[in-house]
Parts: structure tokens; sequence; C-alpha cells
RNA sequence: GGUGCGGUGGCCAAGUGGUAAGGCGGCAGUCUGCAAAACUGCUAUUCGCGGGUUCGAUUCCCGCCCGCACCUCCA
């Protein structure tokens, strides 16, 4: 498989380090927040991604539950977002994690996302991050503030390797944020952090240094290396995160190991407003629950997402959506159509090999998605086409072979009778009174030859 | 100010040094009592602009214009 590596800013050949199984972190949500459909175009990227390796390997993908430690600011400073949560709604801090990553699933889940294997939350973890800290401050990595203990990314000088040396250097002539004096370098970041002397906070854990928390970046590293050892394959996130979270993730694990962290760093792009980005700070993000609420299926999202290519932004527009959704009902009616007739086994081959070539180039989602599209035009039995299909959607994985069984309320069936009678006396009036009728009741009647049809609007 | 990504038909969006996937929409036909759906066909001589390299560039190089993201928390 070909991926395109942040770290070395091209695509490479993909290999797994052993043999046994891809090794996969993905950075999971901060539960302090519903997630927004931005958030949730990385998911679907990520499931679409290990969907795609376990074509060809074993994949042990973790993600973490970030439900401590992330300040509102990178600059180590502002409040935890836990706790602002907390006292936004008045519920213990605790609760609110609890809430928002029972919410996240249920999106996760209803996107066809495919849970990790392992799921790790933060705060059930500190005792590895303070082991952690520790090796980091054995080895000379970390020094102390009047509010914590620090990392000193000088004495880590690969530290600008994924960002690039020159976006580092950038950091200090146009930087907007006004640092920490105590800090000794502009890029050094707090890996613990102390309680305020004058307040108990709701999440507090004893550590060598006192009271306090972990700082953003560490939870990854400690959980990622404890399930997945010193060194992953993949590591995967939104583009965000390269800059600060993942630079300093890797700063941290490789100074403490002395191996390297991530071989392939594979991230995801944004879901952007004709307005910008979809930012939850800037009060401009919508929800999965938000797009449900106007009628539209978990899917027609997930169709859309495939749509683009994970590296590039996508505009998100209710009209694309409107486009997705039609899309999505088109190819499932289109397939629900095919014949069980019988299997070309040569041509079925061929085309699961170009299928799987389109998405081990650097999973070219839009490529397979066309190929599908294609295939239903191409002379091949539809027992082929049908069997591809269902092969192809175990990736895709947008349902287009769930036959939903359609409750029809006793009206709209009672009037579905009444026009098949007023058609068979050819008393058409009558008959397209009705439909408007059935329509008017949220169905659309399609007249085949096995007769009358009931779908929803 | 620094860094990175991108500008492809009405819309969304792939792609390639050798002449533009796919979907949506639109148009026409088949089917239908009429629709809807389905099916068939058509729908960019052209890839932001200006140069250059080349037998040949949308694809490579240079400059410009525009958009977006990152450098504040964000996927």
């Amino acid at each position: 498989m070909q991926l395109y590596n942040t770290l070395a800013k091209k695509k490479q050949n993909f290999t797994p380090l052993d043999t046994g199984g891809v090794t996969l972190y993905a950075c999971g949500p901060t539960v302090y927040n519903y997630a927004h459909i931005g958030n949730l175009r990385t998911y679907i990227f990520e499931d679409l991604f290990v969907r795609v390796l376990r074509t060809e390997f074993p994949v042990r993908h973790v993600m973490n539950i970030t439900d401590v430690g992330h300040l509102t600011s990178d600059a180590d400073e502002g409040e935890d977002k836990m706790e602002l949560g907390a006292a936004r709604e008045g519920k213990s801090a605790w609760d609110i994690a609890k809430f928002y990553e029972k919410k996240f699933f249920e999106d996760f889940d209803s996107l066809n996302c495919t849970r990790p294997v392992i799921i790790c939350r933060a705060t059930e973890h500190i005792k590895e991050m303070l082991a952690l800290v520790k090796t980091l401050e054995e080895k000379g990595y970390t020094y102390r503030t009047s509010d914590g203990i620090y990392y000193d990314t000088s004495k880590f000088p690969a530290y600008a390797g994924l960002a690039g040396a020159a976006h580092i250097t950038g950091l200090k002539s146009g930087a907007r944020v006004e640092f920490n004096d105590e800090k000794k370098n502009p890029s050094d970041f707090a890996l613990w952090k102390f309680s305020p002397k004058t307040q108990k906070r709701q999440m507090e854990w004893d550590s060598p240094w006192g009271m306090g928390f972990p700082g953003w970046h560490i939870e990854c590293s400690a959980m990622a290396m404890k399930y997945l050892g010193p060194t992953i394959d993949i590591h995967c996130g939104g583009v965000d995160h390269i800059a600060v979270h993942h630079t300093n993730e890797i700063a941290q694990s490789e100074a403490a190991t002395g191996k390297q962290y991530v071989r392939y760093w594979v991230h995801g792009e944004f879901l952007v407003l004709r307005a910008g980005k979809m930012s939850k700070s800037a009060g401009t993000f919508l929800t999965l629950d938000a797009l449900k609420a106007q009628g539209y299926s978990p899917l027609d999202y997930r169709y859309l997402c495939l749509t683009a290519h994970y590296r590039t932004q996508l505009e998100f527009t209710f009209e694309s959506l409107d486009y997705a959704r039609t899309s999505l009902r088109g190819l499932a009616e289109r397939v629900r159509n095919l014949q069980n007739n019988a299997v070309d086994k040569t041509a079925l081959a061929m085309l699961k090999e170009n299928f799987l070539a389109a998405l081990r180039d650097d999973l070219n989602a839009p490529k397979a998605l066309a190929l599908v599209w294609e295939t239903l035009k191409e002379n091949i039995s539809d027992g082929t086409k049908k069997e591809f299909i269902k092969f192809a959607d175990t990736v895709f994985a947008l349902d287009l072979f769930k036959t939903e069984t359609l409750q029809i309320p006793r009206e709209a069936q009672t009037l579905l009778d009444a026009r098949a009678a007023a058609r068979k006396n050819k008393d058409f009036k009558k008959s397209d009174e009705l439909r408007d009728e059935i329509s008017a009741l949220g169905f659309i009647v399609k007249d085949t030859p096995q007769g009358q049809k009931l779908e929803v609007k």
C-alpha cells in the first residue's frame, strides 16, 4: 500500500514492521462537548483506512479518549476543557466526560465506523503518564516552573522533523501568542501541570512533583506505547495536530525510548464551511444530530466524505449533502435491482483488484467509488456486479445491501389499495388524487412491474 | 509576518508528460394512462492567469492573482 507520510512529505510504500500485523493509533475525541461533523470526517477517513488495511493485514487499532488535561491553549495557559465544560453545564467533570463519550460513540457507530480494538481513557492511565514523565526527568529533558513540569525542546535536536524547521523558526518571529515567561523556548510544553493553590480541581492526582494533572500530549504517548510498543506503524489524526500535538508526542516518546516513535504519520484534512473552518470556539459547527434533524441519514454524510480524497479540504454545504443523499439512494436502488445470476470469477477478481489498487494508492476513495458506478454500466452479469459491490461495501460500509423493511401505516395501505383499484378501473383522476394523499403522508409511490412500491420521501 | 495545501464543466470531485474518471444537475429517448423510479444516449477541444522546458503540459519549472488551513483550543 502507498501512503502519504507527513514525516517524509511524500507517498511511500507501506509495510508493517512486524509481519504479524499493523499497529495503528488514532487520536480520539476530547469529550467536553459534542463532536461536530468536521471531527467525524476524520473518524470516517480512519475507519476507511483501517478497513482497507484489513484487506491485507490484521490491524491493532487503538484510540484514546481525552477526558482530562486538554487546556484551552497550547501555550499551556487557560483552563482545562473538562473543568470548563463542567462549570458550563453544572455537572461534575467526570459526568461531562462520560456523557460526551457516550454521545460520541453513538455518532461513531451510526456512521458505521468500526470500534477500535482498544479504546483507552486518559484518566485511567495516569500511572503510565507519570512513569513517562519520570523517565524524561531522569534523562534530563525536563525542568520545573511555578506551574508545572515542562519539556525542554532544545534538548531534542530532531524536534522540527514533522512540522519542518522553517515552521518552528517562524514560531518566534510572527507569534501572536504571549508565551509563558518561565518557558525556556516558545515550543516547550507542559508534561504535568500543578493544581492551582487556591482551588481544588475535580480531576487531580498526586505525583512526585505535587498534586496536578497531565499535559495533553503526554497521554497519547503513554497510551500508544503501552498498547502498541515503542515503535508504532501508523499514527493518524487531523492536520491541525501536525505542528504541535504530534510534534510533541514525537519529542516525548523518542527522548524517552531512544527509538523511532511512529513510522508513518497520516493526517486527514479539514471539512470547511463556506465561511471558513468548522470551529467549536467560533460557534460555527454542525453536529450529526443537526443533520439527522433535517432528515439526512448518517450514511449520507459518510458517502459525502467518501467522494473527496482525505488529504483535500472538503467544503460542506447542504447542497452537497443533498447530492450525496441522492447518489447513495440511487446506488442502493441500482444494487437492489441486480439479479442473482451467474458470477464470472475472472471478471470479479479483476474488479476487486482494480478497486483495491485505487484504495491502496493512498486511499483514493473517490476513484474507488467511481469504479463501483462504472461497474454498474459494464457488460457483465448482474451476479458478478452484485458480488463485487458486496465486497466494495465491506470497505465503504454504506449499507448498500441493507433491506429496510418499511413500516407502512394502515392509512397509507388503505390509500394504496384504493389506488390500485382505481388504476385497474382506469380511473386515473382518482388514482392521481390518491397518489397526492399518499404523498402528503410522506411516501412516494412507484409503479413497478411487480405492482405499487412505497418509499419514504 | 512565517509555514503548508489548493484553484479541473452549472455544482461536487478524481486524474495524468501524449491529449480530461465518477456522481449530482440538465437535455433527449425507452418504459408509463400520466408521473416517479429504472434503463439508453448526449452534456469540458479544455483543466486560475502569464511566461519557460518539451515533439507534445492540465500534468514539470518560474512569476502573478485568488481561496483555504496551520503558527491561539479545535479533526
